[in-house]
RNA sequence: GCGAAAAUAGCUCAGUUGGUAGAGCGCCACCUUGCCAAGGUGGAGGUCGCGGGUUCGAAUCCCGUUUUUCGCUCCA
């Protein structure tokens, strides 16, 4: 039995044997959760930004692109909300071996505490009537004011450990409680420990005049900060978007699956800013609208599916992914969020400049909400990749290795092929080569029987095998062989270019948006 | 990070109670065939992830370490 676990392994030691991906410093036994794109595979990955891009940027006309430095001023990640955010206190229970936020785990404790507190309220509410008066109760009432004190001084505690970064206050606190694990029902804890998502580097060269910074852990800030600059130089009305690819990072605790969760990453985000109020129908616009442009690949649209948050980040006022079906499962591919005007209102209080729009048809200023899209390029990849190879029955009991990637983003278009290395078919076929390399990515192989080339194309994902014989000599005609459905065609050399362009062309495909 | 499993040629793997490393596919050269992989001859490629230890002797046993996969958690 072919197991879910199996089929990643193959996909992994395909995208290897292949050239598309290898794992970084290889050599030196690799680095944790980095890799590296070969020959075929940043072919295939530039042609999945480009798809992106043209999509959105070419096809918008109110979508402009924009290529932030990784590098930002640090304040602009107290504005995000990524120093706080990203760094996190755990702790983690020997017996169940369970990891916690130690905060979390101290607010939950503050939280039965306030549930006790409650308890008593709507005790005396029942004993008093409609003479009940909350507050005074609150006020007076010895036992809750205990608990009420207990409440507080611990919150305080917290925050100012979790201020000064005294782990081991956090530690000292959360025995002092008696904090038992939810799960083994122990107090046998480890230390706290912390946890800065954002990789840190320095500015500055020399020792004493050096800057703490971060590597952008996703470049959607790039934008806001520019957002103003772009609006008036490009003479932006809302709603517009910026959109841009590049790189982010994060020093994940558990970076694993291959491709899908990595360290360093490249993410297509769009933020699009909109009048305040709008929101929601720009949210399930944006929503349709992208899952649009996953649709148009073709790769099956039972393999995709929302899924809708209940849990939100800290800056979102609703957000839902589009999840893949990769050899693992079904995972988030995408995110879609509205963002409302927590970013730039941040910015705006951080940098004490205005962030704001000037409505005509409203005739006021007011700081724009956003939405957003952002996907990841590395997931796409994989996705495109993990859903293309196949494993095929052919009619005459063998079978394949085909990597059935849509034609439109296949590193390699075509592979021209001289039936024999002889009788003046290589001449023939270079002629050929020359001529569509102007126009495509195309490829030349003479080696070996004409049907082992064709496997071989068919295993690296290339959509056309170009095959010259005798008769092309004759009468200049080749035949081109389809991938998919290994159909072979006799045409003019003059109309392969007309062909391949027919099923390559972007254009052809982002018309099915 | 914790737990589980794994690491031998480019890929997939074998390697017996510890005795100096093998197969298939792939790759390279030449010959042959010529429209859907697996014809012939020859060849390259591994200090068995790395470092210690036990032993006369370690791919094999022990310890550590790195990397990968799976589970817990988070995200693009």
């Amino acid at each position: 039995m072919v197991t879910q676990e199996d089929n990643f392994k193959k996909v992994i030691s395909h995208a290897k044997e292949y050239g598309y991906v290898f794992q970084s410093s290889e050599i030196y036994d690799g680095l944790s959760a980095v890799y590296d794109y070969a020959q075929n595979g940043v072919e295939l990955k530039n042609n999945i930004k480009e798809y992106w891009w043209k999509a959105m940027v070419q096809m918008n006309a109110n979508i402009v692109g924009l290529d932030a430095a990784i590098l930002m001023h640090p304040t602009t990640w107290k504005a995000s909300g990524h120093v706080d955010a990203f760094n996190d206190p755990l702790i983690d229970n020997k017996d169940s071996k369970k990891r916690y936020r130690a905060d979390v785990l101290i607010e939950d404790h503050v939280a039965k505490i306030e549930a006790k507190i409650e308890k008593e309220v709507e005790k005396a509410a029942k004993r008093f009537g409609d003479a009940f008066d909350k507050d005074q109760f609150m006020a007076t009432n010895p036992r809750v004011m205990e608990y009420t004190d207990k409440a507080t001084s611990i919150l305080r505690r917290m925050g100012k450990s979790l201020e000064n970064e005294d782990l081991a206050d956090i530690k000292n606190l959360i025995e002092e409680l008696e904090i038992t694990c939810p799960l083994s029902g122990t107090k046998n804890w480890t230390e706290v420990k912390q946890f800065n998502l954002m990789f840190g580097t320095k500015l500055g060269a020399s020792a004493d005049s050096t800057m703490d910074l971060y590597l952008r852990p996703e470049t959607a800030q790039g934008i806001f900060v520019n957002f103003l600059n772009v609006q008036k130089s490009g003479r932006m009305k809302i709603p517009f978007g910026i959109a841009q690819i590049g790189k982010a990072f994060r020093n994940e605790i558990v970076a694993r699956q291959f491709i899908f969760r990595q360290r360093e990453f490249e993410q297509m985000e769009l933020q699009f800013f909109i009048r305040p109020g709008t929101q929601k129908e720009w949210y399930e616009k944006w929503k349709e609208t992208r899952m649009k442009w996953h649709l148009s690949l073709g790769l099956g649209a039972e393999n995709y599916r929302f899924h809708d948050h209940d849990k939100l980040a800290h800056y979102a006022d609703a957000a839902a992914d589009i999840e893949f079906k990769f050899p693992f499962g079904f995972k988030e591919l995408e995110g879609i969020h509205s963002r409302t005007d927590f970013d730039l209102g941040n910015h705006e209080k951080f940098s004490g400049k205005k962030l704001q729009y000037f409505d005509p048809e409203l005739n006021e200023n007011y700081v724009p909400y956003v939405v957003e899209t952002s996907i990841g390029v590395d997931r796409m990849f994989l996705a495109v990749f993990s859903n293309a190879l196949r494993e095929e029955d052919l009619e005459n009991g063998t079978s394949r290795t085909v990597l059935k990637i849509p034609a439109v983003l296949a590193p390699t278009k075509a592979a021209i092929l001289p039936l024999v290395k002889k009788d003046g078919l290589p001449e023939m076929a270079q002629q050929i080569f020359e001529d569509l390399k102007w126009d495509f990515k195309v490829a030349y192989d003479e080696k070996d029987a004409v049907g082992r080339r064709y496997r071989r194309q068919d295993a690296a994902g290339t959509p056309f095998c170009i095959t010259v014989d005798h008769q092309t000599l004759e009468d200049g005609t080749a035949t081109i062989r389809h991938r998919d459905s290994m159909e072979q065609q006799r045409v003019p050399i003059a109309e392969l270019k007309g062909i391949i362009a027919e099923e390559v062309d972007m254009k052809n495909w982002l018309m099915k948006i």
